[in-house]
RNA sequence: GGGCGAUUAGCUCAGUUGGUUAGAGCGCCACGUUGACAACGUGGAGGUCACUGGUUCGAGUCCAGUAUCGCCCA
C-alpha cells in the first residue's frame, strides 16, 4: 500500500467504521461458561431530539477509550448506546414546530394524534444523534441500542412504579410545585435555571387594623401576589415589630384582614424586615404559612392569568396585574417607594418563562428511605468518583434530599399507571386496565386513567439495568450488571447519577447488597469552555460543532485534542487551533509510519531487547517498555490525559526525533544491523499503533493494515479487537538510557556549535571530544558512530585529555568538552556569551546546594537519601562548571 | 447565599508523598528544504509561580487570609 504524505481522515473513517461493525467486535461474545472478564459501560442517553455537542464528544471519547482499552486487553466489553425521550424538551419542540408549520395545537389534535407526530419526530432525530455518535468512532454495541420509551424499558418503568407504590413510597398530594405557565406543567427543581436580572423592589404599606393612620410596610419583588397574601411575618426578636405580633393588617384592594406573625425565617436586614406571606405562590411562604396555620389562596390559573380570587383583576396576565396593582397602591397612597435591584429570577429550562410556584395535586416519591443505601455506597467504597471531590456534591444532595415530584402534565412520556374508580380511589397496575373493569379493591368500575406522565428521570434512573432486560432475569443482566464505568457531566450528579444508584439498591433486590450499585466508577468529565473561558452552551451560541470539526480535522484529531487538553477534572478551553495540534500529531505518526514502511524489505530481526545490540535499539525498546507500562497503568486508573501525553511524548520526542534519525543510515543495510533496525522499527511501530488505538482509532487501523501488508503478514483481525501491547520481549535497560542521555547531550553540544557559528546543519565537521571520566569515555568510544551520525560529523576523536585545537568552537556536556576547529569562522563573542550564561546558571545551582549542605539542620533532618543526592549533585555541578571554565579560558 | 475550582512564559496549560538550575504546545527570533513529515527540523529568547502572612532545614507544592476570574447549586 502506497501511503500519501498526508493523512486524510475523510477517505478512511466511514469504511473503517463499517469494517468494525461488520466484524462484530463491538458485541461481546457469547460466554456459556460465564467466566470471561466483562467490562460494561452505559452511555448517558442523549436527548432524542438533541444534536451532538462538544460535551457529548468529550464524554463519548472518554467512554470509548475506556471500552477500547479493555476490549483490546481481552475483556468481553459491552457499551450500550441509546437515547432518552426527554419528555418536556421533546414535547415542547414538536409542539412548537407543529404550530409553526401547520398551525395546529396539540389540544386540537388530541392526545393520540399528537403522540403519533412525536413518534415520527423521534425516529428521525434518534438516527441523527446516533449517527453522530458513530462519527466520533464510538464502539457501541448497536444491536443493543435502547430508548427510554421502547416497550421493554416502559415495562421496567411500570414495574418500578408499582413496586414503590406497593411499598408506600409513592404518594399523591397537594403541594407547591414549580409551575411552567407556558408549557402548563409542573417541573422539578432541577429543571429551573436562575438568571440574574434587573428588577424592582416595591415597598407596600398595609394599614394596621384598629390603628388609624399606622402601617406595616412590606417589600416585595412581586406585588401582584399580594392578592393571595394571608399574613405578614416579622422576625420574633425584631424590636420594631415586636408589639405588633398578634395584631392584624387590612390587605388593601382585597380588603382582607390578615395576621402579623413572628417567624425566625424572616431576615430583619432585608427590605423593611416585614414580609408579606403568600403561601400559595412562594415556597418560603408556603413553609411559613404551614407553621402559622395561614390559609392558602391560589390566585393564578394554570396559564398564569389571575383567577376569580383576584376580583377585579380576574383574567389579567401577571404582568398586567402587576402594573395595575402598583398603580392602585399609588392612588391609595400606600406605595412607600420603589427601588431598583438586581435579583435572581427563576426561569423554566425549557420555555424560559418565569416559574410560578403553584399549589397543585402531584405524585411524589419519598426519597429519604431510598437515599440511605446510595450514601452507604460511597462510604463503603462500592462507588468511587473521579475526580474524587465530586463525592461531596453527591453526598450533600442525598443527605438533604427532598421528595421527588414525578408527575408531569405532559403527553409525551410514560403515562402514570394508575386508574381510578368513580370515587377517585386509585389503583396502580403493571398491566393496562380496561375502563369499566372493577377496581381490584373497591369492586367499583374504573372510570379513568391518570392523565399525567412521569418525569423523564423516572425512566432514566433505571437505565443501567432496564437496558439489560430488567425486570426479567436475563443473561445480559446476570453477566453485565453491575457495570464498571459511568462518565457524565457534573450538573447531572443529582439528577441522574444519585438516582441511578438509589434505583440499583431499590430494585435489584435479587442481588446481594454489594452487587447492587450500578457502577463502580463515576467519572465527571471537564466542562468545556470557549476560547474566552465561558462555558460552551447552546443558548450562548459559543459552542463548537463537533461534527464540523470532524469533517475538517477528522474524528481522531477531535478525540485526541479533547484528551490532550483535558487534565482530569479541570475545565478546558477549546478552540479549533487546539484540534489542529492533535491533527498535526496524527500527521506526524502517519509520516513516521510511512517512512518505516518504505524500508521494510529484507531480513528482519525480532525486535526484542535480548536481540538488540546497538545502543539506539536497546534504548528505544527500553523506552517502549516503560511507555507501555505507564500507559496501561494510567488507562487502568482512568488517567486519560496522562496516558495520552505519555504516548505523545514517546512517539514524537523519542521515536521520531531520535530513534528514526539514528537508524536512518541502517535502514537499507543488508546485514545484521539492517535486520535489527527493521525488526525494531516494526516492533515499535506496531506497539505505537496499539497504544494509540483507543485515542485515535481510525488512523491506527489504517496504518495497521499498511504495516501488515509491508511486512507480508496476514492481517489477522483488526486493532480494535486487540491485542493490547504487552511489553513481551522488552526490558528496561537503565544502562542504555544513561548512555543515550550522554549521546544526546553531546549531539546537542555539536548542534549548538553549528548554530552559533553559522556553519550550517550538514556541513561536515571534525570534532574532538575530551572526556576525562572513564564512564563517559567508554560510552563515547563505543557509540561514537551514533554521535557522528546525528552530529553529521566527518570524524569524532575521543580521548581522556584530548588537546583543544587552536581557533575552535566549543561546547560542554557535563564533564565532556566538545571542540570543533573552525579556523577563523568562530564568533568568539557569541560563544563566550553562551558559555558564560551556562556557567552562571551552574553557579546559581551550586550556591543553592551549598546553602542546603551548609545548613546543619538540613543535614540532620532531611531524609539521608535526599542529602546524599544533593552531595552527588554538588559533585556533578562542580565537574560541569570546571569543564565550562576550562573551556572558557581556552577561548 | 452555599459549595467547588483556578491564578505558573505573550497565549493555552502540565508540574506526583514539599527536595535539581520550574516544563510542554502554540506564538516569537535565528538558521535549515536533509533519505517520513516545512502542517517539518535545529538552536535561542522569554517566568518575583496572583498577593500577604504562617508551618518547615527547605514551599510553585502544605496551612490561613486577601484579591480576581470561572463553574455547579440555591
Amino acid at each position: 500500500m502506497e501511503l500519501p504524505n498526508r493523512y486524510t481522515p475523510n477517505e478512511h473513517e466511514s469504511s473503517v467504521y463499517s469494517r468494525w461493525e461488520e466484524s462484530g467486535c463491538f458485541q461481546p461474545k457469547e460466554d456459556p461458561t460465564g467466566e470471561g472478564r466483562t467490562y460494561c459501560v452505559m452511555i448517558p442517553p442523549p436527548n432524542v431530539t438533541g444534536a451532538l455537542h462538544m460535551g457529548h464528544a468529550l464524554n463519548g471519547t472518554v467512554q470509548d477509550i475506556s471500552v477500547r482499552f479493555r476490549r483490546m486487553r481481552g475483556f468481553e466489553t459491552l457499551w450500550v448506546p441509546g437515547t432518552d425521550h426527554a419528555g418536556i424538551a421533546t414535547q415542547a419542540v414538536v409542539e412548537k414546530r407543529l404550530f409553526q408549520e401547520e398551525g395546529k395545537t396539540r389540544e386540537e389534535m388530541g392526545r393520540e394524534d399528537f403522540l403519533a407526530e412525536v413518534w415520527k419526530w423521534k425516529d428521525e432525530y434518534e438516527s441523527r444523534i446516533l449517527n453522530q455518535i458513530r462519527r466520533l468512532g464510538a464502539s457501541c454495541d448497536w444491536s443493543r441500542t435502547a430508548f427510554t420509551m421502547e416497550p421493554r424499558l416502559s415495562r421496567a418503568v411500570r414495574e418500578s412504579f408499582c413496586r414503590l407504590y406497593e411499598r408506600g413510597l409513592i404518594y399523591k398530594g397537594m403541594r407547591l410545585v414549580n409551575w411552567d405557565c407556558v408549557l402548563q406543567t409542573a417541573i422539578s427543581d432541577d429543571e429551573i435555571e436562575y438568571v440574574s436580572r434587573k428588577g424592582k423592589l416595591w415597598y407596600l404599606k398595609y394599614p394596621l387594623v384598629d390603628r388609624e393612620g399606622e402601617f406595616v410596610c412590606v417589600a416585595t419583588t412581586r406585588p401582584e401576589t399580594m392578592l393571595g397574601d394571608t399574613g405578614v411575618a416579622v422576625h420574633p426578636e425584631d424590636p420594631r415589630y415586636g408589639p405588633l405580633v398578634g395584631s392584624k393588617v387590612r390587605l388593601p384592594i382585597v380588603d382582607r384582614e390578615i395576621p402579623i406573625v413572628a417567624d425566625e425565617s424572616v431576615d430583619p436586614e432585608y427590605g423593611t424586615g416585614a414580609v408579606k406571606v403568600t403561601p400559595g405562590h412562594d415556597p418560603a411562604d408556603y413553609e411559613r404559612g404551614a407553621r402559622h396555620n395561614l390559609p392558602i389562596i391560589t390566585i393564578l390559573e394554570k396559564d398564569g392569568r389571575i383567577n376569580a380570587e383576584g376580583g377585579e383583576f380576574e383574567g389579567k396576565s401577571r404582568e398586567e396585574a402587576r402594573k395595575l396593582i402598583v398603580e392602585r397602591f399609588e392612588e391609595l397612597e400606600l406605595l412607600e417607594k420603589v427601588e431598583d435591584i438586581q435579583h435572581n429570577v427563576s426561569l423554566s429550562d425549557r420555555s424560559k418563562s418565569a416559574i410560578e410556584p403553584l399549589v397543585s395535586e402531584q405524585w411524589f416519591v419519598k426519597m429519604s428511605e431510598l437515599a440511605g443505601p446510595a450514601i452507604k455506597a460511597v462510604e463503603t467504597g462500592r462507588l468511587r468518583f473521579t475526580p474524587e471531590r465530586w463525592t461531596r456534591t453527591y453526598l450533600s444532595w442525598l443527605e438533604n434530599v427532598q421528595d421527588w415530584c414525578i408527575s408531569r402534565q405532559l403527553w409525551w412520556g410514560h403515562r402514570i399507571p394508575v386508574w381510578y374508580d368513580e370515587d377517585g380511589t386509585p389503583c396502580a397496575s403493571r398491566e393496562d386496565l380496561e375502563l369499566g373493569a372493577p377496581h381490584p379493591e373497591t369492586g367499583k368500575p374504573l372510570v379513568s386513567q391518570d392523565p399525567d406522565v412521569l418525569d423523564t428521570w423516572a425512566s432514566s434512573w433505571l437505565w443501567p439495568f432496564a437496558t439489560l432486560g430488567w425486570p426479567d432475569q436475563t443473561e445480559d443482566l446476570a453477566r453485565f450488571y453491575p457495570t464498571h464505568f459511568l462518565s457524565t457531566a457534573q450538573e447531572i450528579i443529582y439528577l441522574w447519577v444519585a438516582r441511578m444508584v438509589m434505583a440499583g439498591y431499590a430494585f435489584l433486590d435479587h442481588l446481594p447488597e454489594e452487587e447492587r450499585c450500578p457502577f463502580e466508577v463515576c467519572n465527571i468529565h471537564a466542562t468545556l469552555l470557549d476560547a474566552k473561558g465561558k462555558r460552551m452552551s447552546k443558548s450562548a451560541g459559543n459552542g463548537i460543532d463537533p461534527i464540523e470539526m470532524i469533517d475538517q480535522y477528522g474524528a481522531d484529531a477531535v478525540r485526541l485534542s479533547l484528551i490532550l487538553l483535558t487534565k482530569e477534572g479541570q475545565d478546558t478551553r477549546l478552540s479549533p487551533d487546539k484540534i489542529d495540534q492533535a491533527w498535526r500529531f496524527g500527521n506526524k505518526v502517519w509520516n513516521a509510519a510511512r517512512f518505516v514502511l518504505m524500508s521494510m524489505d529484507g531480513e528482519r530481526g525480532a525486535g526484542t531487547s535480548s536481540e538488540a545490540e546497538l545502543i539506539e535499539d536497546r534504548w528505544i525498546l527500553s523506552r517502549l517498555c516503560q511507555t507501555i507500562e505507564q500507559v496501561t497503568a494510567d488507562l487502568d486508573g482512568y488517567r486519560f490525559n496522562d496516558a495520552a501525553m505519555t504516548v505523545y511524548r514517546f512517539v514524537w520526542n523519542d521515536f521520531c526525533d531520535w530513534y528514526l534519525e539514528l537508524v536512518k543510515p541502517r535502514m537499507s543495510d543488508d546485514g545484521a544491523s539492517g535486520a535489527a533496525a527493521r525488526g525494531t522499527l516494526a516492533r515499535v511501530l506496531r506497539d505505537i499503533l496499539g497504544l494509540l488505538h483507543p485515542f485515535t482509532p481510525f488512523m491506527t487501523e489504517v496504518l495497521k493494515d499498511a504495516l501488515d501488508e509491508a511486512l507480508g503478514e496476514s492481517a489477522e483481525g483488526m486493532l480494535a479487537s486487540g491485542p493490547w501491547p504487552t511489553g513481551a520481549g522488552l526490558v528496561e535497560d537503565s544502562d542504555a538510557e544513561r548512555e543515550m542521555d550522554l549521546i544526546q547531550d553531546v549531539v546537542r553540544g555539536v548542534r549548538q556549535i553549528r548554530m552559533l557559528t553559522q556553519v550550517g546543519e550538514r556541513s561536515p565537521l571534525k570534532a574532538i571530544i575530551r572526556a576525562p571520566r572513564e564512564a563517559d569515555l567508554s560510552v563515547l568510544r563505543q557509540h561514537g558512530a551514533a554521535v557522528e551520525a546525528l552530529g553529521f560529523l566527518e570524524t569524532c576523536e575521543v580521548g581522556p585529555d584530548s588537546e583543544r585545537p587552536l581557533a575552535s568552537a566549543a561546547a560542554v556536556a557535563g564533564a565532556v568538552q566538545i571542540f570543533v576547529p573552525l579556523g577563523g569562522d568562530v564568533d568568539l563573542e557569541a560563544l563566550r556569551d553562551q558559555l558564560q550564561r551556562k556557567a552562571e546558571k551552574l553557579e546559581q545551582g551550586i550556591n543553592s546546594v551549598d546553602k542546603k549542605l551548609g545548613n546543619s539542620r538540613f543535614v540532620e533532618n532531611a531524609d539521608p537519601a535526599i542529602v546524599e543526592a544533593e552531595r552527588e549533585r554538588r559533585v556533578e555541578l562542580e565537574v560541569e562548571l570546571t569543564s565550562l571554565r576550562e573551556n572558557l579560558s581556552g577561548l
